[in-house]
This record gives structure tokens, C-alpha cells and sequence, in this order.
RNA sequence: GGAGAGAUGUCUGAGUGGUUGAAGGAGCACGCCUGGAAAGCGUGUGUACUCGUAAGGGUACCGAGGGUUCGAAUCCCUCUCUCUCCGCCA
């Protein structure tokens, strides 16, 4: 969320910043627009209900003094009920305006960082490095390598649930497995993260802390007949952890790495990605969350972005880092790094991490405070990113790994995951 | 799922419907005392919104939401969560 009182103090600063992404953005009909004019509103909504409670709460004290004296107080509560009246009436209405007005605001996109390049979808994303020698030797797709292997197998993910689901068999799962505790023990032993194991369902408050919701409530599966919904990042029970709290300075930064299915309805990508792992409505991840002095969240992220390279490294994966623009850079976030692997049957780079700095927007919807020098509490800042998604990351294995043969070779920092195994093949 | 108990500030723990932001204690901060410390003494110590250049006002908040009342932490209703016992279960 926006800092409501820069939205009024500094509303034609924060308006062009906003419009970064969009114009239709700050159109008068979007939330941006009914924000602004809910604010006056609601203030002088409030302004006049505060004035009516103040006077109630004079008048009530003095007839407590003139009843504890034996004093005759008829006169001023006769006064009152008319005041109690309309101080109820009066609540309602402010209420509902404030309702009306946080509601709007929850729906504004995070102010861009001001180091995100402009454009307007990917093809505006700006390369930064590149790691890894890719390999193009006519390398077929993951679905044929694996389905040959017979460790994937869409069929059967198709019967049990439908499309976009899976079932991994024998060295397939366990490689699923084997990438999960790899990924989870080289950042909780080198790179300084606490793991945690967390809920995959959480609530409609912690759905809006991290940003989900209101405004992507078609992206999740909810639950029938509860107000809970089937998480789609570890982001958002892990940053959630520490909602409503404030927290010391002193303890950040605050680092978690934590595993979770992920679950997503995919309801915008019919046709993208139809066939294979690349896109499935569940899918493995472990996530690294950060929350950091807000002065300290762009070197945070530069710091978890690192962490997740790593992770590729670490497995000989060819990757590049690419910084999103204005428009592909998602709602919550300020600035975001993609992390794209190579994938040789497609020839191009493909998203396996996303890395991103939100600011203070989450710490504001989520309500999680630091105490400041000054001694005054303010929202703290949150970074977080994939490392990596583990679905991609077994796609990226069987291909960059794949030989001649039909069999796979496995990174050597994979092998004590996997039994001791240097390569998947078919007699396994 | 059934029965019961509970939810108050950083923690602990009081609170009879009337000047309660909330006793007492602990903790924390500052000061006094001390060669230094402990003890002791004194003072202070919530969050949010809002008005104001400021000093300083105002309002809300005792799990959440409603209700009764001139006035609710206190009475009533609903919900959530925690604990105990029973049932069921990996």
C-alpha cells in the first residue's frame, strides 16, 4: 500500500510515478482516481464525527459528576440523547467512507524505484550479465527427455487433476526432492537464512499483507465454503509472519528461506506454455524472504538476488539477469530482477527466479514495523525472491544435461542428493 | 465434533457501568546516590488517525464485530483464537 499521507501531501509527485506504469493507471475511474476523491471525503466525514464524540464524552463526564453529587442531570441527558443519535448515524457513514477509501488504495500498484527502465512489456527488460556457456546441439524439448526417461509423466497428472498438472516417477521425483533440500541447505548453511515450514493455505489478511489480494483474487484457488486460499508463493505466509508486529532494529535483517507448493490458476496464460513443467497450476519453490531497514532494500536486493545466482551456479545452469521495465514489473513491487535460465530445445531464456524489492508497500498492507532511531515505529521494508522455482530448475537439468544417449548428467554439487547417481538413464 | 475455561499495555496482573490510556508489579530509559556497580530513591515509558507553523488539542483502540445506555474494559449477542477434558484421526 501507498503511504497515505504522502498521497495527499505529495499526490502530483506520487501521480507521475505511479503513471510509470500506465496511464490508465491514474485514469479517474481506476482506484488511483476514486482514492483521490474518497480522501476529502472521508476526512471531513471524520473531522465532523470527532467533534460529536468529543462533545459526548464532556457532557457524559459531567453527568457522572452531577449524579455522584445527588445533582439533578436530566437536562443534559435529554441533550445527549439526541448527540448519541447522531454520533451513530454519523459513524456509519465515516466508516463506510474509510472502508471505501482504504479499499481504493489497496488496489494502487507500489511507486516504481526510480532505477527501473521505462517500457512497456518485456521486450523493454534490460539484460545486465550473463552466466554459463548455452549450449544449441539440437537438445529436444524436457517433456520428450523426461517422458523417454519415464520420470515425467503428463498423462497421468492430466487423469488425476486435470491439465497442467504432473506426476514425477522414480529418479524424477527424487530428483524434485533432491533439488529441494539442496536449495533450502545452501541458503540456510552459507548464505545466512533461517528455513521455516509454513501453511500452504493462509486467510484473506495475510492474502492482502504480501498484496494478493484484493486485487488478484482470480489468480488463486480458494477454498469452498472458507475464506482461505491455496498460497501461490511462500512469500506470502513467510512474510506474513510477522504481521501486526513491530519489530527491533536491532533483529534485522530478518532472512527466512522456506519450501512450499505453490498454486496457481494460471487464469490469464490459456494456451501459453501447454505443454511440459514450464507452466503448472502446482508447482515446488523455495523462496528467500528478507526484511530490511527501508534505507537498505535496494543492497538487500542486489544481496538475495546474488543468493539465488548461486543456486545456478551451483548447478552449472546457464543463466541471465535481466531488469524489468515500468510495465513488466509486477503490483507490489518497486524493482524486480528476473533470473532466466537457458532452455536449448526452445533456444531462448526462460524466468526462474524473480527477485524483488516491494519497500515499504508490504510492510504498510501487512502491517509490519521497525522501531526507528527516533524511536518511532515505521513499516519496514521487505525484499523476496525464488531460489529458485524447483519445477523450472528440473526442466533446466534435463536439458542442459542431456547427451546423446537419451541419459542426463547431473551437476556435481546435485550428486550426494541423489544417492551418489552422476546421471539419470533409462536402465535406473 | 461435544463440554468447560479464558483473551486487558513490552511482560505479569487488577479492574464495583461514570474525570480509566487503564491500579499494582516487572522490564526499559533518564536522573540521584556510588570510586564503580548492585540495591535504593525519583521521573518517564503504547499505537493509529486527525487539527495545528509550533506549543499543544481532539478521536479511536482492553481478541474482532454488533447491541443496550446520556455514558461500556465492565452488561447482552455473534464470531475468531488459546487452554483443559472427551470423541475422532496421520
Amino acid at each position: 500500500m501507498i503511504d497515505r499521507k504522502a498521497f495527499r501531501t505529495e499526490f502530483d509527485a506520487m501521480q507521475a510515478a505511479v503513471a510509470r506504469r500506465g496511464s490508465d493507471v491514474v485514469a479517474a475511474d481506476s482506484a488511483w482516481g476514486r482514492a483521490r476523491a474518497l480522501d476529502v471525503r472521508q476526512r471531513e466525514l471524520k473531522g465532523e464525527l470527532e467533534a460529536l464524540q468529543s462533545e459526548r464524552n464532556h457532557v457524559s463526564k459531567l453527568i457522572g459528576q452531577k449524579k455522584s453529587t445527588g445533582e439533578d442531570a436530566s437536562k443534559e441527558m435529554a441533550l445527549m440523547g439526541d448527540v448519541s443519535r447522531r454520533v451513530k448515524e454519523l459513524d456509519g457513514v465515516a466508516k463506510a467512507a474509510e472502508a471505501e477509501f482504504t479499499g481504493a488504495l489497496l488496489e494502487i500498484p507500489n511507486l516504481l524505484h526510480a532505477s527501473v527502465p521505462d517500457g512497456d512489456n518485456e521486450d523493454a527488460n534490460v539484460e545486465l550479465r550473463k552466466w554459463g556457456e548455452p549450449r544449441s546441439d539440437g537438445v529436444p524439448a524436457h517433456w520428450e527427455i523426461g517422458e523417454a526417461l519415464g520420470i515425467l509423466d503428463f498423462e497421468a497428472g492430466a487423469t488425476l487433476a486435470g491439465s497442467r498438472f504432473s506426476v514425477l516417477r522414480g529418479m524424477g521425483a527424487r530428483l524434485e526432492r533432491a533439488l529441494m533440500q539442496f536449495m533450502l541447505d545452501l541458503h540456510a548453511d552459507r548464505n545466512g537464512y533461517e528455513e521455516v515450514w509454513v501453511p500452504s493455505i493462509a486467510n484473506r489478511k495475510t492474502m492482502t499483507g504480501t498484496g494478493q489480494l484484493p486485487k488478484f483474487a482470480d489468480d488463486l484457488y480458494k477454498l469452498e465454503g472458507e475464506d482461505l486460499f491455496l498460497i501461490p508463493t511462500a512469500e506470502v505466509p513467510v512474510t506474513n509472519l510477522y504481521q501486526d508486529q513491530i519489530l527491533d532494529a536491532g533483529s534485522l535483517p530478518v532472512k527466512h528461506c522456506a519450501y512450499t507448493p505453490c498454486f496457481r490458476r494460471e487464469a490469464g496464460s490459456a494456451g501459453r506454455d501447454v505443454r511440459g513443467m514450464i507452466r503448472q497450476h502446482q508447482f515446488d519453490k523455495v523462496e528467500l524472504v528478507q526484511l530490511v531497514s527501508p534505507e537498505c532494500a535496494l543492497d538487500a536486493l542486489d544481496d538475495l538476488t546474488a543468493h539465488a545466482e548461486a543456486v545456478l551456479q551451483a548447478l552449472e545452469l546457464p543463466y541471465r539477469v535481466v531488469a524489468l521495465c515500468s510495465g513488466d514489473t509486477g503490483f507490489s513491487a518497486e524493482k524486480t530482477f528476473d533470473l532466466e535460465v537457458w532452455l536449448p530445445s526452445q533456444g531462448v531464456y526462460r524466468e526462474i527466479s524473480s527477485c524483488s524489492s516491494f519497500g515499504q508497500f508490504q510492510g504498510r498492507r501487512a502491517n509490519i514495523r521497525v522501531r526507528g532511531e527516533d524511536g518511532k515505529p515505521m513499516p519496514v521494508a521487505t525484499v523476496n525472491g525464488s531460489g529458485l522455482a524447483i519445477g523450472r530448475t528440473l526442466v533446466a537439468l534435463l536439458e542442459n544435461g542431456w547427451q546423446q544417449d537419451g541419459s542426463v548428467k547431473m551437476p556435481v554439487a546435485l550428486q550426494p542428493y541423489l544417492g551418489g547417481r552422476a546421471m539419470i538413464a533409462n536402465d535406473q
